[in-house]
DNA sequence: CTTTACAAACCAACTAGTCGGTTTTATAAA
DNA sequence: TTTATAAAACCGACTAGTTGGTTTGTAAAG
């Protein structure tokens, strides 16, 4: 077998099976150990493939951000055409899509953390470019974010073993979530306030 | 010093150093040793306190669900004389606070789901009794659930390090999420839908 | 023959949990 | 009040096992 591909397999496998340990066992379980048992490799190789145990998490942040990244793209190219709001729209499927990938890319994301909660700031500067995005192209930029923060919260609910969702409802909320019809109807202007009803300052604020 | 009180005292040493740890080094860091070597107390006196490392991780959940239990208890008794969905409000209120405590409950939370998944179960339990009163009180029960969703997007958001929002964003998000009448425009009836716009299968699932 | 991919034994540091012993508090008889 | 006894809180060294990472050896690719 060509060396490039046997590398390229052993990594894959590596990655593979890092992420089923952090689904199986939760990621605390992750362990160099544990990814050599689980893909077959000797320590050794996998150590081969990557110098550092961050080494790993970096691959696997990098793996599932680019493919989320290629779903997003292809998305994008279909909602450009049909939506007012191509990058909200884009966002909100991608994190649907996430949501319900066995392999949560966010998985990799919560073993990134715990283990070095510096590597957060590779998808935190991708998601900022993404929010300012949606905050440009929109017409109530506050609502479009809010819609953003909805779809983010049903995916780290599930993420945390913590939604009290059926199935039914989930994918319900985020059609929801999706058609823009539905959320027409209080838009507010970026800048200027509508005469219809005056912003209220919302509930105290109780500090504790 | 009372026996009781000296107990309460190294308990509650304990897990204060254990939150500082988590928010400090995360939660892969927190171990038995550093909880000792953070509190002042010995590991010795540690494990007389807590007889395992879940023990901990136990009381730390149940601590900081005391604590919101108790901020939505006396929030609900404002919100129910002048909500129409005191429920939502409470736990919109709730999330809010949660997200800007310092020490938050979260921590407790990921560094749970690190150690054992297991621990979940609890807040999951409580968090699916709030779900189910906020849709029985709701006009438009999806709704509903979309606000409490991306209430809870902003809060894990910014737990993962990964909010992108400025702090006046956050508030001002939170405070139009609170305000009843900025979503009464849309609101659908829970069984019925409107003739105004079908339901759309929204975009097309893809497997990847 | 050199380099790359992998294997297996190995290591020092760290892990959760144990254990024998010391100090502090509680109970209560003298 | 004093004294005796027990019980709870606490300490710190220790163990068995795990961790990330290294070293040494070997077979295959180039």
């Amino acid at each position: 077998m060509d060396n490039a591909t046997r590398s390229e397999r052993s990594r894959n496998a590596a990655l593979e099976a890092a992420i089923a340990i952090i689904a199986r066992d939760g990621p605390g379980r992750l362990t160099l150990d544990a990814i050599a048992r689980e893909s077959g490799l000797s320590k050794g190789g996998v150590m081969h493939q990557f110098r550092t145990k961050e080494a790993v998490l970096k691959a696997l942040l990098e793996r599932q951000m680019a493919h989320f990244e290629e779903f997003s793209t292809a998305y994008m190219a279909k909602a450009s055409k049909i939506s007012a709001n191509p990058e909200l729209a884009t966002q909100l499927a991608t994190v649907r899509e996430a949501a319900s990938s066995p392999n949560s890319a966010a998985l990799a994301l919560v073993a990134a953390m715990v283990e070095n909660p510096g590597l957060m700031s590779l998808p935190r500067d991708r998601e900022m470019k993404r929010v300012a995005a949606i905050k440009a192209e929109a017409a109530d930029p506050d609502l479009a974010l809010l819609r953003w923060a909805a779809a983010r919260g049903l995916l780290l609910s599930g993420l945390f073993g913590m939604s009290p969702l059926s199935r039914a409802e989930h994918d319900r909320l985020f059609a929801r979530l999706l058609d823009d019809k539905q959320w027409s109807g209080l838009e507010r202007q970026a800048a200027t306030r509508p005469a219809k009803s005056a912003a209220k300052p919302a509930a105290p604020r109780k500090r504790v």
